[in-house]
DNA sequence: CTTTTGACCTGACAGC
DNA sequence: TGCTGTCAGGTCAAAA
């Protein structure tokens, strides 16, 4: 589920539930994610303060007392606000523990998401302290990419989806931006012109802000209900959309595979 | 240094 | 029904 839309409407929808509490403890049902989960956790977090919770990239990090909680959810993970009490599933692997009866529960059938405990600066988390800008800020532009791209080889959408270049652009939203800026995900990043990254940012900041409304809308009470019902309804202009045609010019949606990503374009709308 | 490949996991689905 | 193969929203670590 997690692109960086889905992880910050994540965050916002925990936010309220997280205000003011304090943790009682951490189950930890099953250790084995991406990296184990600290053997210590409850005793670490057990009886702090939450004192925020922000986002960095696609990792959630709740801010406690003495130190900080680094969520990731990988591919497959959810956080959702349950009643402590309630009957865990097979993949519900961990649970925060809060002072009012709930917990905030992380689901995560894949198993490739992350629950680590930091007393150091965060942002200096080995894991956070060579992410790229965020793409919502205005580091984030077109002289950045353009400086940051010359001499490299890849392709576009490769350099997109490095999280040292710039963090939060999965799979989905790289197709889709690529589309929106009409640049073709092929092209080499060192031989984009400034003007073509000026289009580039621009699409990836608008494609990132619109699925942030979006989620806002109809995730509404994401961290809450069952599902995400609505998100995958929305319009795509070429994610998943092989051999049906373009939403502009009506030619047919290609499909490729770039690393082991798929990778969908318009051949006419994106040169 | 850059670029590519493999690895970690489970579930859903297509095809036989 | 059941098996096999492929694919899925991420991203680190190792190899080339």
């Amino acid at each position: 589920m997690p692109e960086l839309p889905e992880v910050e409407i994540t965050c916002r929808g925990l936010a309220p539930h997280c205000a003011g509490r304090r943790i009682v403890t951490a189950v930890v049902r099953n250790a084995k994610l991406r990296w184990p989960v600290p053997a210590d956790l409850a005793q670490q977090v057990a009886g702090q303060a939450v004192l925020g919770l922000t986002r960095r990239a696609k990792y959630l990090l709740v801010t406690l007392q003495r130190g900080t909680l680094i969520l990731h959810l990988g591919m497959s993970g959810s956080l959702r606000i349950m009643d402590s009490d309630s009957p865990a599933g097979v993949h519900d692997h961990v649970d925060l523990v809060l002072d009012n009866g709930t917990c905030i529960r992380l689901r995560d059938p894949r198993r490739f998401g992350a629950v680590l405990w930091t007393q150091s600066d965060v942002l200096r988390h080995p894991l956070l302290e060579n992410l790229g800008p965020e793409p919502l800020s205005s580091e984030f532009d077109d002289s950045y990419l353009y400086t940051r791209s010359r001499g490299r080889n890849v392709p576009i959408k490769t350099f997109l989806m490095d999280s040292h270049m710039v963090v939060g652009v999965g799979n989905i939203y790289a197709n889709e931006a690529l589309f929106h800026a009409g640049i073709r995900p092929t092209t080499s990043a060192g031989r984009l012109s400034r003007v073509r990254y000026a289009r580039l940012a621009a699409a990836i900041r608008a494609t990132l802000a619109r699925a942030i409304e979006a989620g806002g809308s109809t995730l509404r009470d994401f961290v809450n209900s069952a599902g995400e019902a609505g998100y995958f309804q929305q319009q795509y202009m070429v994610y998943g959309r092989e051999g049906e045609s373009c939403r502009i010019c009506a030619g047919s949606i290609r499909h490729l595979r770039q690393g082991q990503r798929s990778t969908f374009y318009c051949p006419r709308c994106q040169t």
